[in-house]
DNA sequence: CTTAATTATATTGCGCACAATACAATTGTA
DNA sequence: TACAATTGTATTGTGCGCAATATAATTAAG
């Protein structure tokens, strides 16, 4: 009887657990700033890129497509959160930009990393480490 | 500057990556089996509960919802994997069972988690290491 | 200069996740 | 025995994630 098939074993069923965990514990702190988890994600990478970044820069750092690119960004337009324009340099790119709105809003999530490490109740130290085996296990799966 | 809300900082965006690998990882060999990946899940469940489960059990084990659960279980009625009936003992009940089909598709997918144990490229102890930070994780998040 | 190939983005369709709601069956309580 | 509360499942609507396809802009090759 092989039962290497229990979902108990799996650790692709922890980390697809894990992930959705993770996704229920944002969503009320993200309320807040009315984002969802993946427009947060985008968030992050913008307020790091105030200058601008075109959407398939935006999707390397995200490991995101258009498919799924496309209609969050224009929901987060939607909401003022963002700017969409074609690059003038090159009418195929389009590149998004913070709004005032959207850059204010960082004030807000400043406070969201430290509440978020709190709960996964870790050491720093078991933290880092846990990092460091996700990202050696990313590069494995090839990313 | 605080420098926190960098995306390269955040264990979220790690287990969120790697969800999303995995599931890539999986799609192929999954596609060989007519199976998404949350199928796969319900499939191994089912598996190991060949007298039948109910969709709450179900969803208690999978952390899921009737509301992703119900289409979910529909689309693997119409493939003829799984059949669903009334509990005669408690009409509420929707008991879940495999399908003769849904049995012998245990054995074409009895290779898969060896095969994708090889491309984590991790030790066994390595795995066994990460699978207890993971489950020890999962508990702290309150599952 | 033309035309073929490439690139960047958008669109469509499908399958999850999940909140919110509805509803029928069962249980608890007076 | 009424009838209120609870339980188990289904439905609706929204937002991803991604494969497949389309399209316009740019670049490359001859």
């Amino acid at each position: 009887m092989n039962n290497n098939l229990l979902l108990e074993k799996q650790l692709c069923f922890r980390l697809y657990s894990l992930n959705k965990l993770m996704c229920r514990l944002y969503a009320p702190v993200l309320k807040e700033l009315a984002l969802t988890y993946p427009q947060y994600l985008v968030m992050m990478v913008l307020w790091q890129y105030k200058a601008g970044i075109s959407v398939k820069d935006l999707g390397a750092k995200l490991d995101l497509d258009s498919g799924t690119l496309s209609p969050l960004l224009k929901r987060m337009e939607k909401q003022t959160l963002i700017k969409r324009e074609r690059d003038t340099k090159d009418e195929r790119v389009v590149l998004i930009k913070l709004t005032q709105k959207g850059v204010e809003l960082q004030k807000n999530a400043e406070h969201i990393p430290a509440k978020m490490f709190a709960v996964t109740g870790l050491s720093p130290e078991k933290l880092q480490e846990l990092n460091l085996t996700l990202d050696q296990l990313i590069d494995n799966l090839g990313d």
